[in-house]
RNA sequence: GCCCUCGUAGUUCAAUGGACAGAACAGCGCUCUUCUAAGGCGCAUAUGUGGGUUCGAUUCCUACCGAGGGCACCA
């Protein structure tokens, strides 16, 4: 209906740069539109005797296009024109709602191949990368929602010197765990001569899979990095299809860096070969050091055909925390001079950055809160709060993984989070357990109408007309566009609060199963609609929704 | 030093240049012999500072103050 009004008064003015959008305020209608304001700009004239005039051609191409479904339009405030809707506009909206309720084929059959959360084995996989997984997560199922074929994408660092810091401190501590390990050698790093001077040997030899000690020790500890994250990305429902290694893609790098030699690339000092990004505004970066090893910047120059030999896509997103968009924006510069074509099909989001309250985490001082033990730590909450409830270990888990889930997608991609645990982790109000307790309760509802047979119907509404919930629930599919087109999974989480308030409130306030109503079918289906927008919803955030909690 | 983000209630977060700046937590007061009170209802509190552009600025420009990130061989 948003897009139908839009189109209208894009016919009647002759204008497209303007706003409809459905107004907070309930008093201003169901839709409401800037267009008389925009316009009135144009032509110097009174806004409100431009929307006037907007209104009276309006009112022409509805009696024409018979589109009944509006019942008035109006002038309001400054000029803005407010649609008010038909009753039976919204009673007819709830009748599409369906488990494909909020899709939409915008981008049907389009390819779009998704990298994210990006941990590098034998580190932590800590919070961070939670967030990264959380927010790609969401990204990718809003896509899906457009009708995107969606490959999902990890790519892990197994070579490297952050590789060569954690071996080194595993060869001389065997029994330290390798995040543990890792954070020896990366300290020994900055503090030693010696030491470095062993690491940077050890790069080259992990690189070279030149010493069979070593060779044994780094297979091992990879194969179980990567059986380990396993265990969590199942937990945080992400089902990769394919892992890329920088492994895959160091050789290429540096061919494609000596090839650009001279062209794209130069000498720098040491030796080092570099792309000077001052001429288009940004800064020098080395791509191949001065040991004639190519850097994270050469890997991601051959990752992109890689990727696009697995998958054909018409968009590559990446997703990072935003510590890289200086880093991507010089990187995409250097590749926009190499494969124009692949370039300008890759988009890099930079999300915000999950601060303790005592500052940046940081895996080589080791202070950093490990994604495991965090989830753990949740669950053992939960688990406390429902002790009288008898609920199964998958459905505490569900709870717990909500409320991490949703304290990371309830803000804009782009800030920073503070993590302090007692703050962040909530399951009243504004929370992941709000959510899916709304769910739980809707669906315990239809349980109770299947036993008394009552049958939902939407045949019968109150004569009363429809109210804010039914309204609210119309707006679904437009949000997920919204989100969708901003990449911004917080357009969801806010938009299924404020439902979830409408809900409670409507359950606070009248028995819905009642044998004796006759208005009991009504409010079940309504009920019903409630309990599908609210589980494709949560499936948007990656959040699960339990039958009981 | 240079570049990029960002300063909204006690706290954590919202708000394409628009109609009275929205929530939640914490606080105070109500509310379970209706389907789960992890709920509902009510009260109180906010745009860092000074200029500018505009009919209209939290949003754009500018200066200042403050926070975070980045800036050559880490990823």
């Amino acid at each position: 209906m948003k897009d139908e009004i839009k189109r209208i008064l894009e016919k009647v003015t002759g204008e497209s740069d303007f706003l409809v959008e459905a107004p907070k305020e309930k008093t201003h209608g169901d839709y409401s539109s800037n267009v008389a304001l925009v316009l009135s700009k144009k032509l110097g004239k009174n806004p409100v005797e431009v929307a006037n005039e907007i209104i009276a051609q309006v009112n022409q191409v509805l009696i024409r296009e018979n589109k009944l479904m509006i019942e008035k339009i109006e002038v309001a405030g400054p000029g803005f024109i407010n649609f008010y809707l038909s009753n039976n506009f919204f009673v007819e909206q709830l009748k599409k709602v369906d488990k494909n309720f909020g899709k939409n084929q915008s981008l049907k059959n389009k390819k779009v191949i998704v990298e994210y959360t990006d941990p590098n084995i034998l580190k932590e996989f800590h919070i961070g990368h939670l967030m990264s997984n959380a927010i790609g997560e969401s990204i990718s199922r809003l896509f899906e929602f457009q009708g995107v074929k969606l490959k999902r994408v990890n790519y892990q660092g197994d070579v490297g010197m952050h590789i060569a810091k954690a071996v080194w401190g595993k060869l001389r501590n065997p029994d330290m765990a390798w995040a543990q390990a890792y954070a020896f050698g990366a300290n020994k790093y900055e503090e030693d001569e010696t030491a470095k001077k062993e690491v940077v040997g050890i790069n080259k030899k992990v690189f070279e899979k030149s010493d069979k000690e070593i060779n044994k020790l780094y297979d091992r500890g990879r194969k179980d990095s990567l059986a380990y994250f396993d265990t969590i990305y199942k937990k945080l429902g992400t089902d990769f299809d394919r892992l890329f290694f920088e492994s895959e893609v160091a050789d290429a790098g540096k061919k494609i860096v000596l090839d650009g030699l001279g062209k794209v690339f130069e000498k720098g000092e040491k030796g080092a070969i570099v792309f000077k990004g001052e001429a288009v505004g940004l800064h020098t970066r080395v791509f191949v050091n001065s040991e004639g090893l190519p850097t994270y910047e050469a890997k991601d120059l051959a990752l992109p055909e890689l990727k696009y030999k697995y998958f054909k896509y018409d968009a590559s997103v990446i997703i990072t925390a935003h510590e890289q968009n200086a880093y991507f924006d010089v990187m995409l510069a250097a590749l926009a001079k190499i494969k124009p074509a692949l370039a300008a099909k890759t988009k890099h989001i930079g999300h915000g950055m999950l601060r303790l309250p005592e500052g940046k985490m940081s895996s080589r001082t080791g202070k950093v809160v490990a994604a495991e033990s965090l989830i753990e730590k949740v669950k053992e909450m939960v688990r406390q709060k429902a002790a009288d409830k008898a609920l199964d270990d998958a459905t505490i888990e569900m709870i717990a993984i909500g409320a991490l889930k949703y304290s990371i997608l309830k803000q804009s991609v782009g800030s920073d989070i503070i993590f302090d645990f007692e703050k962040s982790i909530s399951f009243e109000g504004d929370s992941g357990p709000y959510l899916q307790y709304s769910y739980v309760r809707a669906v315990s509802v239809l349980v109770k109408a299947r036993a008394e047979k009552v049958k939902a119907s939407l045949k019968n509404p109150p004569t009363s007309g429809v109210g804010t919930l039914e309204k609210m629930m119309s707006h679904f599919p437009e949000m997920v566009e919204k989100a969708a087109a901003e990449y911004e999974p917080h357009v969801i989480t806010l938009y299924l609060t404020e439902l979830a308030r409408e809900f409670n409130n409507y359950y606070a306030n009248s028995k819905i199963v009642d044998r004796a109503d006759e208005f009991s079918p009504y409010k079940v289906a309504l009920t019903q609609a409630f309990s599908i927008i609210m589980k494709n919803g949560l499936w948007l955030l990656g959040i699960q929704a339990p039958d009981k909690m």
